[in-house]
DNA sequence: TAATGATTTTACGCTATGTAAAGTCATTAT
DNA sequence: ATAATGACTTTACATAGCGTAAAATCATTA
């Protein structure tokens, strides 16, 4: 016997209702308790109006409910500019834009991410959403500076990986709260970050100098 | 009633020996748990043949714990040599040597350290214990750019500040995580730190060049 | 209007937490 | 010698969170 057909439009909206007040919740949970000790489903789930069960049955997994909240800001982030700086038909400004782009993406909800970022709390388990999420940073960055450094001497593969490596660091959110330093504005810091990865490129670039400080 | 004297030679010992077991326990649930989602006092204990009562009972709590472990690590990893570093006449080879005893630091127990540095389960709590220890490195790295910017230039603070933010980041165990890439060796790694640390050096000291890259 | 199935809740067993009260045993004083 | 003392450890308790299974709710469909 086929399970028959069964589509209820006023009860999906209400799931849907239902999902958006737990995200919510979460997004606001996070936020609160820095880090992801404090973070649990069941404050979730209580702050949502709501039980535990359903924030599962919602979303699977803790992990899951992590990546949803984390996947909704990047919805907002402004990350879709990224098409356009890697459009650029000049690399470096490309590269410059891309900086821009994601200093903008880690200050938009510092604390959120700071508490994203702590990820101690989910185990290896959250780390590694993360890091498939960066990937995109990665690649974005691999492809320019294919294209940075394309032409000149060093085109060595492990050589160029040091320098995608290098700018993946400086680029990360943890490199973007360090030079914060709790005071720094988001433009300070963009400023800095611009001028490292400046002098990597140009390391990378140019003829090896001479390596005294 | 004052309270009578009271020293138990056989006893000390026998506690000295609990904490020690406490200590190695905690060091290799930690390792094993990466990061601090599974790591338990109830664990710990069970593994070092003891109750959980006994854990507290030895280090007050979770977060001194921690430290504990932390310490334990920073007795072995070779930190003794900073002193020596900073003594060098040459503020820049000093640097170079400092970067040289942090990336033996961090490539020590790096297992350990990861965990550790995943804190976000403890919240924001232990972070602070962290923050307070990176304090030596950060103002071993304020006293080197003090002599090595002396003299030239830019003797404004607020410059100076960005230097130390830029060389405290990038000695951070964070970034030698993330040069490391889970494949390139320590000193693969000390380079190019070190290169990075040089160019922001040069920038800070040589007067306002160009900013293109 | 009774059966269906999506959604939510109640209920259960488990692990961990932090503390308090009791137990164990080497040491001290009478 | 032996009873009191106090350091160290354990048993016991109350609480909170986790993940799942079984029941309850209720809009839809036959």
């Amino acid at each position: 016997m086929p399970p028959r057909p069964y589509c209820s439009p006023r009860r999906a909206a209400a799931a849907q209702q239902t999902r958006r007040r737990i995200l919510d919740a979460a997004a606001v949970q996070l936020r609160q308790s820095q880090g992801i000790g404090a973070f649990s489903l069941e404050g979730v789930g209580r702050a949502a109006g709501v039980t535990r069960p359903t924030v599962y049955n919602q979303f699977g997994s803790r992990r899951t409910l992590l990546e949803a909240v984390f996947d909704d800001l990047a919805a907002r982030g402004g990350l879709h500019r990224l098409g356009a700086a890697m459009g650029d038909p000049d690399a470096g400004a490309g590269l410059r834009r891309l900086i821009a782009i994601f200093c903008d993406f880690w200050s938009f909800d510092h604390a959120l991410f700071a508490s994203l970022y702590n990820a101690g709390g989910t185990g290896a388990e959250f780390e590694e959403s993360l890091q498939a999420r960066n990937q995109r940073r990665r690649h974005a960055l691999a492809v320019l500076v294919g294209r940075l450094v394309d032409g000149e001497g060093k085109t060595d593969q492990g050589v160029r990986d040091e320098l995608v490596d290098i700018l993946f660091a400086v680029t990360s959110f943890q490199f973007f709260r360090a030079l914060s330093a709790g005071h720094r504005s988001a433009d300070e810091v963009r400023r800095m970050i611009e001028q490292i990865a400046a002098d990597a490129v140009r390391r990378f670039s140019a003829p090896p100098a001479a390596t005294t400080a």
